[in-house]
DNA sequence: TATTATATGTTCTTTTTTTCACAACATTGG
DNA sequence: CCAATGTTGTGAAAAAAAGAACATATAATA
């Protein structure tokens, strides 16, 4: 199958969306209720799913469980993904604070930081020294990191990361990770996400309208 | 001109790059080296200079210094952009202690946030209740606001400041907000970042390589 | 059970984005 | 001053993504 990458980020907003949706109550939905919640055209929904093998029935929609399983079985959600966390500075914390990853199957199993205040082993989510991170990524075979450390120790922690087995990186360095071709990083920086918004909205106050942009973010490998 | 949107979010990485190659010493730059940097081809360099009327010398590359200056005037770096934080939790906290807006121009001048503990109006950066940001948000004339409140206000809070004036939210929240077609709305989702990571990684696990990744991001108006 | 209204799944088009290829031109060295 | 070298800028081609349209299946209804 041609993996489309655009296609995959739109299957995990569906997923999102579809959880809000049952939370409020529904059962089944349409194509084009599910577009309107996240943004596309109901031509697009319907071409994702049939691109993944997901179906509905030709009058009665989709069953929302039904889809929610599926996307969480093609987003590998059918097994626990344990990540670790390189820097507990407020990303790091609020990473290690958040709820919301239990119902994806994500847990992130420590905290590493160089600072000793930070550092914690009797946490909840445990925080040890940084040195101590790549025989931990070795022993407990973790395969995704975060990184949330400041831009010069970033690349360093990659290459610590990488060479003790990890394959997908997300990091939150202001800076481009490069790492080989079989580990994935996913760069998240956030003065650009704000230097974006304020480009666009710029553009909303002299032109009228921008329209509905959508736009690019990053997931680039290497 | 066409305003193609994934090319302005190329230009702000392109600048990001620049700043640092700076950094490092160098004072000129080829298309090929900056696409290294940011992960594109050197075509694509060129066009998208070429695009927004950027221009180098035929066999002497770019002079990082005018690069910088072009793109921070296309990307509006010009003038100084005021912005206002809604929550002072974790990512809100981040971001009024990050150190690196000033010179992209942008000044954190307040945060809001519900909880007594979390004000404090003598701040380096006050923190003010919430009741008084549509006020404040009036009186200075801010255009752009950071939504980083859990998702059940984070609705409200962007009426709000839309109705204060706002045209560009870059929200944190875990969920798509709505709001009229002259507004921009970013969203950010990390969950999200981390789910498609995963998912990547999971890929790279299995199939060995998935290639360059260049997926989406996801400035959504409206 | 037959009929009708409605939503899917898919093909075909259109649009957008990226890449290729190369002419034009600047720099360097003889 | 000329040739050799190397990099830009760009038009044309290719690829990728999105959209429109419609045939087909199915739920609801009588």
């Amino acid at each position: 199958m041609k993996t489309n990458k655009n296609c995959v980020i739109r299957l995990s907003r569906y997923k999102n969306a579809l959880y809000r949706l049952k939370s409020l109550g529904f059962v089944k939905i349409f194509s084009d209720n599910l577009a309107d919640a996240v943004g596309v055209t109901a031509t697009q929904v319907r071409k994702d799913f049939s691109q993944f093998g997901i179906s509905g029935t030709r009058k009665g929609g989709y069953q929302i469980d039904d889809l929610i399983n599926n996307l969480n079985r093609l987003l590998g959600k059918d097994e626990i993904h344990k990540v670790v966390v390189a820097g507990i500075g407020n990303i790091g914390t609020a990473l290690l604070n958040y709820k919301g990853f239990e119902k994806e199957s994500i847990k992130i199993i420590a905290g590493f930081d160089i600072n000793t205040v930070k550092q914690n082993a009797a946490g909840e989510i445990p925080v040890f020294p940084i040195a101590e991170m790549e025989n931990f990524i070795r022993q407990n075979q973790i395969k995704i990191g975060v990184i949330a450390v400041p831009d010069f120790a970033a690349q360093q922690i990659a290459d610590t990361m990488i060479q003790a087995g990890v394959k997908g990186i997300l990091n939150f360095a202001p800076m481009r990770l490069h790492g080989p071709e079989n580990v994935v990083i996913n760069n998240v920086n956030l003065v650009l996400e704000l230097e974006n918004t304020i480009y666009f909205a710029n553009a909303v106050i002299k032109t009228g309208v921008v329209g509905q942009l959508t736009a690019s973010a990053q997931p680039d490998g290497v």
